[in-house]
RNA sequence: GCCCGGGUGGCGGAAUUGGUAGACGCGCUAGAUUUAGGAUCUAGUGUCGAAAGGCGUGGGGGUUCGAGUCCCCCCCCGGGCACCA
């Protein structure tokens, strides 16, 4: 029993693996292979100086199983890893203690790739990259670019969110209630320049690829409801007294008789025109208020609506009608057309406004077979037309279309379409980014340089993009691809500039450059002008891009890491396509997910890329909640840090254990004991292998052995195809406690089950298939293959019910035939006492299974 | 408010073309081994009941020979959206 006493030593053996697959190469990604390809992508992490936690290996173990078994199964496979580290933290870090941004991420890096190795991932750390190397980010900038010389990136001056504890400007999605998602600090909105990406002129595109993918039914959800696509009409209102008109756009064209008045937004450009003097003072007021207001305090406030009446009236062009136009902050000028046809007797915010105000409610549709309860105002539903001319007595619905025509024929109005989407605000006022590779100069030089012969010509977009700056008009010119990467100078202070601008915009040995017209190329204007014609002094922009960027595109360069040449070469990219499976939070399921897809089908479309979309496949891996319920967190102290998971029981007791939690989507506690449980079935594994006594390599394994065995060769085959690796560990358990349980079995079978192991407890898999006497790597034998004619048994259980109810079985040769069955069931004197008295009024057999005995009296 | 997802033992969870509910693990109980502890092994463990048997998958109703699974109503938890005309 000497070997029995053997421990398993796991912190040796999985330090002796890492070692031999790193010393061997074993995960290598092959970029020419006979092989299929088999690409698996984590969302890379942003390594933060708290390091890993327990929730970030989930979705990497998940990922990892599926590499590991796809090498198995035949494939070349491809999962990579890098780092998403441009952010915030660090650059607060560097505003506090002065150290570069770029220094504490290089520790951090350090420190989550440690952290990453000691779990034992078939990672190919060759391909590893890092969005805040230039060399990473020249192609960043590229792509951005591709998209300025498209007329996709313009300049705006836009309300955006301004933290001043961040002194940061932040997207509207890093808001959360009023807060910074970053520290929980208040934010105020402020008017800054932003560069803004034009992903609405994607809208429609974005929405129709959606239905291809492979993705969770929720996620599609989440962004087609943030496309927030709507079809309906834009209706021209004549200014009662103008020859200007108003134009509004509706859902329901088929409820403009019942439209009583008419509301545009405080920021509508005609408002001025339309108010009266005798109202011009109240209306002033409210615009004011309004605008004091940010969208969240209107949301807010949206219990009560306000509004004032402006004095003036449009004509309604489908009845003449007059109708009084007022101004209230319920429409928002970021939608439609900033001014709605208000309908209170089928629009409940109508409604209530119209109630407060004391405006008509018209009903225009009522319900065909409406009792009272059903037609009470406001009435949002489908029905008949009435109070509506020629129209009445039509289906709502069908009318939309011909009134629609209607207004067309007449000159006013026309068929529409909407969206919620609005243009993505791409620019940063920190350091720690990408920054933006434009120039700005004046209308001159812009036109010179559109005239000159020379890189820049054909990078230009058609329509200018410009900005006004200290009363002057200045237009951007791009640098050209070859002055890429555009770096991040060194800079003394991190602090933005007190105007909200970059820190770049403090440094004008880089901001102020000669520019040149022909070249592109750029010299500090701390330095004489060069010689030559074309150079023209230009100011760079000072913004950098939002994380987002990095992750937009980072699938494609894993296939391609190194080339200096592309952004990914054609060849690889045809050979890898896009990832196969992509696993992250389901916190990105908008916001990344959907600038990805628009930067994706932008390249796609330019001709850089072969499909259009990147991630086919999506899975969210589901929280790990701390042991207490909660969400884990370093205020709650309930944060379980890997490092000291993986000293006390290991690596492969961590992967193992965070797949046997539950299913991989659901969000699950942590629990210490539940991975004591998983440690002792490797225990177990390693025991049973150590019992050299127990094996027999001449002999098979009994017959009942050989069918738990092939049982788990199938389940745990279609448990890692399903996503469902809690159930292929538990059929794993159910084989070793069989095992424990037997005198002796054959060698073989022990190392099919290695083999079955190998995904989910690699390092454990490799030391004991080394100890069975098999050469090493596991990684490279091919997967098992399940006898199915194994599986099926000479004899079947059949149970019988009585009423449905379980009252015992029987055994049963499988050929047997039904009314063997019967009898047999009818003969079984626990069956007997339950039909007593009693009479049979339906037999059922269900082959193989089951016999129910309906009975009654 | 609207749209999703989910409620199964003391706990994490298995089981759906409708067919033995609670696999597997944790915890717990008893026993074996051990100087002891730990580790390991054996047996038991939904609930009520002495047993026979009854009850049981959030609650109520329905379809069916048979419902965790299908249909209707309601409750609770989680997530997303939120004046989008």
């Amino acid at each position: 029993m000497a070997e029995e006493e053997q421990n398993y030593d796991f912190s040796t053996i999985e330090k002796k693996w890492q070692d031999f697959w790193e010393r061997e190469n074993t995960f290598r990604a092959e970029d020419q292979s006979d092989k299929p390809k088999y690409y698996a992508l984590d969302m890379f992490p942003y390594p933060s100086g708290a390091g890993l936690h327990i929730g970030h290996p989930e979705g990497y173990v998940a990922s990892d199983i599926l590499a590991r078994y796809k090498k198995a199964c035949g494939f070349n496979v491809l999962h990579p890893m890098g780092w998403d580290a441009f952010g915030l933290p660090a650059e607060q870090y560097a505003i506090k203690t002065g150290t570069h941004p770029s220094l504490t991420t290089q520790a951090n890096v350090d420190n989550f790739r440690r952290q990453i190795k000691s779990i034992g991932f078939a990672i190919d750390w060759e391909r590893e990259i890092n969005t805040t190397d230039p060399e990473y980010y020249q192609w960043t900038q590229w792509i951005f670019l591709k998209l300025f010389q498209r007329g996709l990136a313009y300049v705006d001056e836009k309300p955006v969110w301004w933290c001043p504890n961040l002194r940061a400007v932040l997207a509207n999605e890093e808001v959360v209630d009023g807060k910074s998602e970053v520290g929980n600090h208040p934010v105020e909105r402020r008017n800054l320049r932003q560069v803004v990406l034009r992903i609405t002129a994607y809208a429609e595109k974005l929405l129709a690829g959606l239905d291809d993918l492979d993705w969770p039914d929720s996620t599609k959800r989440q962004q087609k409801a943030w496309i927030g696509r709507s079809e309906g009409a834009e209706v021209q209102f004549a200014i009662d007294g103008s020859t200007d008109h108003l134009t509004v756009y509706t859902t329901r064209p088929d409820t403009l008789f019942g439209a009583t008045y008419m509301v545009v937004a405080p920021e509508h450009p005609l408002l001025d025109q339309l108010v009266v003097s005798e109202k011009k003072e109240e209306v002033d007021a409210y615009v004011l208020a309004a605008a004091k207001k940010s969208d969240l305090d209107r949301t807010d406030l949206a219990k009560e609506k306000s509004g004032v009446f402006t004095g003036s009236h449009c004509i309604n062009p489908v009845n003449g009608e007059k109708v009084p136009v007022w101004v209230a902050d319920y429409v928002l000028i970021s939608y439609g057309t900033g001014a709605i046809m208000a309908v209170p007797a089928h629009d409940e915010r109508d409604f209530e406004f119209a109630q407060k105000f004391g405006i008509e409610i018209r009903r225009v549709i009522v319900h065909p077979e409406g009792n009272d309860e059903i037609n009470e105002l406001p009435y949002p539903g489908p029905g008949v037309m009435v109070n509506s001319k020629e129209y009445d007595g039509m289906a709502a619905d069908a009318c939309k279309s011909k009134i629609i025509q209607d207004l067309e024929a007449g000159g006013t109005g026309k068929g529409a379409v909407n969206y919620k989407l609005r243009d993505w605000i791409f620019s940063r006022q920190r350091y720690w980014g990408e920054p933006i590779p434009l120039v700005w100069v004046s209308l001159n030089d812009y036109e010179r340089a559109k005239a000159t012969d020379g890189v820049l010509k054909d990078l230009i977009p058609e329509k200018a993009v410009t900005t006004d700056k200290e009363d002057q008009v200045l237009y951007a010119l791009p640098l050209p691809p070859s002055e890429l990467p555009l770096r991040l100078p060194e800079v003394e202070n991190y602090q933005p500039s007190g105007t909200g601008e970059s820190p770049l915009a403090t440094i004008s040995e880089w901001l102020e450059v000669w520019f040149n017209l022909e070249s592109g190329k750029s010299v500090s204007r701390t330095e004489p002008m060069p010689e030559g014609d074309n150079w023209v002094p230009a100011t760079r922009e000072t913004n950098t891009m939002p994380q987002w960027a990095g992750s937009c595109w980072y699938h494609l360069r894993y296939i391609d890491p190194k080339n200096p040449e592309l952004l990914v070469d054609k060849q690889k990219e045809a050979y890898w396509g896009g990832p196969d499976f992509y696993i992250g939070g389901a916190e990105h399921a908008v916001l990344h997910l959907l600038y990805a897809r628009f930067w994706h089908r932008f390249l796609y479309d330019e001709g850089v890329l072969a499909n259009p979309e990147p991630y086919k496949k999506l899975f969210h891996q589901g929280l790990i909640l701390g042991e207490d319920g909660n969400k884990m967190s370093k205020s709650v102290g309930n944060v379980v840090n890997p490092d000291v998971v993986i000293d006390a029981y290991g690596a492969d007791s961590l992967r193992l254990f965070e797949m046997f939690l539950g299913p991989l989507e659901a969000v699950k506690p942590w629990s210490e004991k539940g991975i004591e449980g998983v440690h002792r079935f490797l225990r177990k594994v390693h025991r049973e292998c150590l019992r050299p006594k127990k094996h027999n390599s001449a002999e098979e394994s009994s017959k009942e052995t050989l069918k738990v065995l092939h049982e788990t060769i199938l389940k745990v085959t279609e448990a890692i195809e399903d996503l469902r690796f809690n159930v292929a560990i538990s059929q794993m358990m159910i084989l070793v406690n069989h095992l424990q349980k037997i005198d002796s079995y054959s060698i073989d079978t022990l190392k099919v089950l290695l083999q079955l192991l190998a995904p989910f407890a690699p390092h454990l898999a490799e030391e004991l298939w080394e100890t069975l006497g098999s050469q090493p790597s596991i990684v490279n034998q091919p997967w098992p293959e399940a006898r199915k004619e194994l599986l099926v048994s000479d004899e079947v259980t059949i149970v019988f019910q009585v009423n449905g109810k379980l009252r015992g079985q029987g055994q049963f040769s499988k050929e047997i035939d039904k009314d063997s069955v019967i009898s047999a069931a009818k003969a079984d004197a626990k069956i007997q006492s339950f039909l007593e008295g009693k009479e049979i009024v339906k037999e059922i057999y269900v082959p193989g299974k089951l016999v129910n005995l309906a009975v009654k009296g």
